[in-house]
DNA sequence: TTAAACCTTCCAGCAGGTGGAAGGTCAAGC
DNA sequence: GCTTGACCTTCCACCTGCTGGAAGGTTTAA
């Protein structure tokens, strides 16, 4: 099976399918033309990975993921609190996200909008000793 | 004023000061001796942009932002949509993230996590056809 | 034979800096 | 006068996770 071929299976792009490649992540074999060749091995470590990163995880947690995949001894406790951890990551940010939210949010509000230069967000970002 | 002194006014460090520099963000004089030496208006520019970006804004958002800030001839409106706007994106950052949340959430729920190698957070990022 | 649609490698760039190397300068203490 | 340490300078590389493009080779079909 071609690059693009797989592409169109699993959802990624063929320059991310080489990206991949170079991270150790997949190892196709060649044609004799030089052509990328892909198992079905190959086909179903990109889904994985395809699925982990659109499930959030990034490309490291997905590789560890991909590992654990692999590895038939694994234990789920492992893998379970790889999953818990990121969860508490996503919490965090989803946190520092709604601090932000209402910040700006006070800033739409106190600032009135029309077409004089008088602007309290401009003022706030200008001054430490704001009220 | 020499580079340090901007950075522990300012928050920033030396080497950000530069980058924001390299950017035109600010234009310093220089001494005699090649060492950038800063007035109240750089400070002021440096505090404005950290504080845009501690707010959660980008550092283009940020540029534009100082922009309104030294324009005397500013629409409130204009800045306000600029704020309101990035609210918008911030708050789909968060619905985003709340939903990874829960996916992350039902998988560590879903794995029982022991020593066995059975997990149900693999078989859901291997398996598409899932129930 | 030629054109389109593949495939290959390599180089550069996005955000927003950070780290380090290699070197010049300045102030204080001996 | 010399050394030490804390400054300062420039430049280059790296981080994440790709993406775009250039320049070229291959395959397939008309």
């Amino acid at each position: 099976m071609n690059i693009s071929e797989v592409a169109r299976l699993t959802g990624l792009t063929s320059k991310t399918i080489r990206y991949y490649e170079t991270l150790g992540l997949i190892d196709p074999d060649r044609a004799a033309n030089g052509y990328r060749t892909y198992g079905s091995e190959d086909v179903e470590a990109l889904q994985f990975l395809q699925r982990a990163r659109a499930t959030g995880f990034g490309l490291d947690e997905s590789r560890q993921l991909l590992g654990l995949y692999r590895e038939p001894q694994r234990h789920s406790a492992h893998v379970r609190e790889l999953v818990q951890h990121k969860l508490e990551q996503v919490n965090e940010q989803i946190n520092h996200l709604q601090a932000m939210a209402q910040t700006l949010q006070g800033m739409v509000k106190a600032c009135r909008g029309d077409d004089a230069p008088d602007c309290a967000i401009i003022d706030r970002l200008a001054d430490s000793e704001r009220k």
